[in-house]
DNA sequence: TAAATGGTCAACCAACTGGTTGATAAAATA
DNA sequence: TATTTTATCAACCAGTTGGTTGACCATTTA
């Protein structure tokens, strides 16, 4: 359901594409409009050229598209490569709260046993 | 509420973490249970130093968390960190969809102007 | 056509990553 | 005490990352 590539693949790109300050602007800011590189580049000090860098980790991890508007490339951020990620990291988040939330019970029925609040 | 450094250092750290599919593993296999280093390296061909290097990248981000049991330094999922990176994405990721259903809006009502379905 | 604008390509560099091996620390066990 | 088990530290290496500058392509505009 998605580009090349296996999915630890994808999911290395992106990951990855989001371990940066200046990467995770550029999704913040695409995630209001979609923008061209200049005005990405904009706020910025660094050169246009890393930006264009940038732009294509995040493109090449599928976490924005690109389109054509005469000498223009606006981008657009893909809500569903986003999506892929919340998903893996919260299968196991949820996994994990649910062994803990069952130990709590344990503990709490091991307490009750020791102390208990009836009978 | 959380360690030491900015938001955007404990982002940078985390995404890290997570774009390696060695790590990707041991927080899949601590998601079912706490485990010790040589738990951890067990499935893997890499070297036990190579593990114990993944997981202070996964402790450093505040990912994962460890005790002390005798010799043993069993490592614990943290998943409130897990639920930090989700709440990131999902943030941006839940705008830009309700700006393109916003869009879609407003070309379905502009083509019922031009093909309008009733009146 | 000439010039300006939007964007990328190429080469280079310092810093970092993930892996290795060997030595070492620290706790359990004989 | 001597040995084994668990885990880390230190040094090193090849490959990658994020940044730079300068040249270049492609499109719009004068």
């Amino acid at each position: 359901m998605q580009g090349t590539g296996s999915d630890d693949e994808r999911l290395d790109k992106a990951f990855l594409a989001l371990a940066d300050p200046v990467r995770r602007s550029l999704v913040a800011r695409l995630s209001r409009s979609s923008a061209t590189v200049n005005e990405l580049a904009a706020p910025f000090q660094v050169s246009k050229q890393a930006i264009s860098k940038h732009i294509q980790v995040l493109e090449k991890a599928g976490l924005i598209t690109r389109s054509r508007d005469g000498q223009r490339r606006p981008c657009h951020l893909a809500p569903a490569a986003l999506e892929e990620l919340t998903s893996w990291i919260d299968g196991y988040r949820l996994a994990a709260e649910a062994r803990f939330r069952a130990l709590d019970r344990v503990l709490a029925a091991t307490k009750s046993a020791d102390h208990p609040e009836h009978e």
